[in-house]
DNA sequence: CTATGTAAACAAC
DNA sequence: GTTGTTTACATAG
């Protein structure tokens, strides 16, 4: 250590204790030794079942048969009450399994009939307490064989929506299966997961200062698709260290984890640290960590551990598995980015310049509910999906500038205009000007907040939050410029305390989001000097549970929140007055209280305001505000994807990326009526340049012949895309039929 | 100027 | 020793 001249001292910094709360049900917190790398087990088990299952087995009502005519593809017969989300990824899991020898494109169809049971009332709603249920959901996907879990009576929709939410609280350790999920196992081979084999991780590494010996490398198998950074070891990953964060933490369940596990997690996704990089890539962790506001650092309700989570209203839910599927797309900008410093001994590489490509670290394609169709209006002309994933930096920054404000319109749906997708950097725009208007943040976790209260002092920026059911005091109009910056804001000290974040009791950041949410904008310009500020979000209780504990006042230092429950929450400000002279700089980030970088900062990844729906529980399905994004437009590059259904008769439409998102965000219910329910409208949105096949078709089929909506699972490419069966009656001509001529009436009675 | 990466000083555990 | 914060500085665009 040099001491140099300039740094300047820091002060002693004091930290508030953090009030420890107990949730009877915390469980994670212990976890954090499990990184991520468990996993993987769960995966394989499910596959297993599922492979088993191949012809007819499945969980209870579905029913599984062979294409006639595609080879490893298979036609999955799913009743109503099914849940597809499992199911989903019961075959995913099982296409992996399969490779490419095995049936590994599913054909899913709703067959109505079969309720096996009633849906069953659920009583539980959203609550958000259930978390049990949720994660007895959650589980489905796990080793438990579907057959109960699949069948799970759960509410279309409305459960599963919740789920996401609820469950996003696993951490790493916590749920092992949805973390694979998300993770990039969906994409099997995309990263190399080097799940197993780090299982190792690293002890030893102990200090930040020593090297380690790029001697042993083990280098996992090389995945299919893998990029050369995957799996070398030399080779530094194109992504900055905030978006490996970012992948990190969105690879689990709750969408948190803990400083270490973010350490694994980094070293078993991308070998270069594990091996190559230099100790201080910790440091840079730990330095984005606190740097940026996206990140918010949450304290388990014991207040023991403490979790790294993604601001709500700035996850765009990256994930390492999505980002990777646009760089397999050419690329050039990728490319040239991570090159570099191959094989340089350590020492000379020292230099870090090329290492991320700035851009396309955020070029992880934005999801986009799909609900929503206005989102893609006209004007944003939301290039494609894959267009605008892969913009190029300059691109971005055109689009800044042009950025298209969200509408406000959020009244329809709650959901927000749309941001074009883009790479990140847009998002910073988005924010800003988007956000504020509409920026409804949901509520997700916590469920109940009530916004009705919060929201009145915010009258001033922005924030928004949107009650279930929309109804946004007042939006926010003018306000939108404000932002410019930080999804955050911070009134300027505004006048009530209240406290940082106050993340008070409340699980979730979301609501303190929502509070929060307020734009700032003095921030900027005054700030300057400092590249951050920060939060640190009270022990979030996730569990519902939390609710209770915390408001006896138990053990938050009253000094802190005052209200602990939600409802008072008083405002959305923050003081972190506090910061600045405040006593503790550190301790607390609060939460909103600036960003403070001078530019940067928070922003990166935005917004979901806009996508965040209010916890619509419209239809059945609805999904976690929070979570949906990805879907929509994506990937239009998948629909490459599909190519081999050309020769049925089914035009696929490729609707996700992967099938994850679908279920993470979809609505979609296959139950319901294809053209009447389920519009295209969806789908039509997002893809300009696809020739929808729904709607004018379905106006002139004749009568004995129907068409019925479905999904096409592609474990290879791992797409998920919406298709239209035709399902005609038997005495159909045959020409009628598709160029296959198949009478999936016939093959599948249950379609009818 | 901005966004990143790195290094490092410190603080609190 | 680990985890977090915060500065300072270097670089590429």
């Amino acid at each position: 250590m040099k001491t140099s001249p300039h740094r300047p001292l820091i002060l002693k910094r004091r930290r508030p204790p953090l009030p420890v709360q107990n949730a009877p049900g915390e469980t994670s917190e212990g976890e954090p030794k499990r990184p991520s790398v468990q996993q993987e087990p769960g995966d394989a088990q499910v596959s297993n079942e599922v492979a088993e299952s191949t012809s007819c087995k499945f969980p209870v009502g579905i029913k599984i048969i062979n294409h006639p005519t595609m080879p490893n593809t298979q036609v999955v017969a799913i009743p109503n009450n099914a849940n597809i989300q499992s199911i989903i990824t019961a075959l995913t899991a099982k296409g992996k399994e399969s490779g490419s020898n095995g049936p590994n494109k599913f054909i899913l169809i709703s067959c109505g009939g079969a309720p096996t049971h009633p849906p069953e009332p659920q009583p539980e709603a959203q609550t958000s307490n259930d978390s049990k249920r949720t994660e007895g959901i959650t589980k489905t996907l796990g080793p438990k064989p579907a057959a109960s879990d699949v069948n799970l009576p759960r509410p279309p929709g409305a459960l599963l929506g919740q789920r996401w939410e609820n469950c996003a609280g696993g951490e790493a350790a916590g749920c092992t299966l949805n973390t694979s999920l998300t993770n990039i196992q969906w994409l099997g081979k995309m990263s190399s997961d080097g799940l197993g084999s780090c299982s190792i991780k690293q002890e030893m590494e102990g200090k930040e200062n020593q090297h380690l010996e790029p001697s042993r490398v083990k280098v996992e198998e090389p995945p299919r698709g893998s990029t050369s950074w995957q799996d070398s070891v030399s080779e530094r990953p194109p992504y900055s260290y905030m978006a490996m964060i970012q992948f990190a933490i969105n690879s689990t369940e709750r969408k948190r984890m803990t400083l270490k596990d973010i350490y694994t997690w980094i070293e078993d996704h991308f070998p270069y640290f594990k091996h190559m990089a230099k100790p201080g890539w910790k440091n840079s962790i730990r330095h984005n960590l606190s740097l940026h506001d996206m990140f918010v650092r949450e304290t388990s309700a014991n207040g023991k551990v403490s979790f790294w989570t993604i601001h709500p209203s700035a996850n765009r839910y990256l994930t390492l598995d999505q980002v990777f599927k646009q760089q397999k797309r050419p690329n050039p900008e990728l490319r040239r980015n991570v090159t570099i410093k191959t094989a340089l001994p350590l020492g000379a590489r020292r230099k870090m310049k090329p290492l991320l490509p700035r851009v396309s670290s955020y070029l992880v394609p934005i999801r986009f509910p799909v609900s929503q169709p206005l989102v893609l209006q006209p004007s944003v002309k939301v290039p494609l999906p894959l267009a605008a994933s892969l913009m190029s930096s300059e691109l971005a920054r055109h689009r800044k500038r042009v950025r298209i404000a969200p509408k406000v319109p959020l009244a329809d749906e709650g959901v927000a205009p749309l941001p074009t997708a883009g790479p990140v950097k847009e998002e910073k725009l988005l924010l800003g000007e988007g956000l504020s208007p509409l920026l409804p943040v949901q509520s997700i976790k916590e469920e109940e907040t009530q916004p009705g209260e919060e929201m009145p002092h915010l009258a001033r920026p922005i924030k928004v939050e949107s009650p279930p059911l929309i109804e946004w005091p007042s939006p926010c109009p003018s306000v939108k410029e404000e932002l410019s910056q930080s999804w955050e804001e911070d009134s300027p000290h505004s006048p009530t305390p209240r406290s940082k974040k106050s993340y008070s009791g409340l699980r979730s950041p979301t609501r303190c989001v929502s509070e929060m949410l307020v734009i700032k904008r003095r921030e900027g310009r005054e700030m300057s000097r400092s590249r951050r500020k920060q939060h640190l979000l009270p022990p979030c209780v996730d569990e519902p549970e939390l609710l209770f504990s915390e408001a006896p006042g138990t053990s938050r230092p009253a000094t802190e929140l005052p209200l602990p429950s939600e409802p008072s929450v008083p405002a959305p400000q923050l003081g972190y007055s506090q910061e600045e002279g405040g006593p503790f700089k550190t301790p607390v980030k609060e939460m909103l209280p600036i960003s403070s970088t001078p530019s940067k900062s928070v922003l990166p990844l935005s917004p979901e305001s806009w996508r965040l729906t209010p916890p619509a529980k419209v239809g059945g399905l609805e999904f976690s505000p929070v979570r949906t994004p990805e879907r929509a437009f994506g990937p239009l590059a998948d629909s490459l994807g599909l190519p081999d259904f050309s020769t049925t008769p089914l035009k696929s439409i490729p609707l996700f990326d992967s099938p994850q998102e679908l279920l993470n965000s979809e609505p979609f219910d296959l139950n319901s009526d294809p053209f009447s329910s389920c519009p295209l409208s969806d789908m039509e949105v997002p893809k300009p340049g696809y020739p929808m096949v729904g709607e004018p078709q379905v106006a002139s089929l004749p009568a004995n012949r129907s068409l019925t909506e479905g999904l096409v699972l592609d474990t290879m490419n791992d797409s998920l895309s919406k298709i239209l069966l035709d399902i005609s009656f038997p005495g159909l001509e045959e020409d009628l039929l598709g160029p296959d001529n198949i009478n999936w009436a016939q093959l599948m009675p249950e379609l009818r």
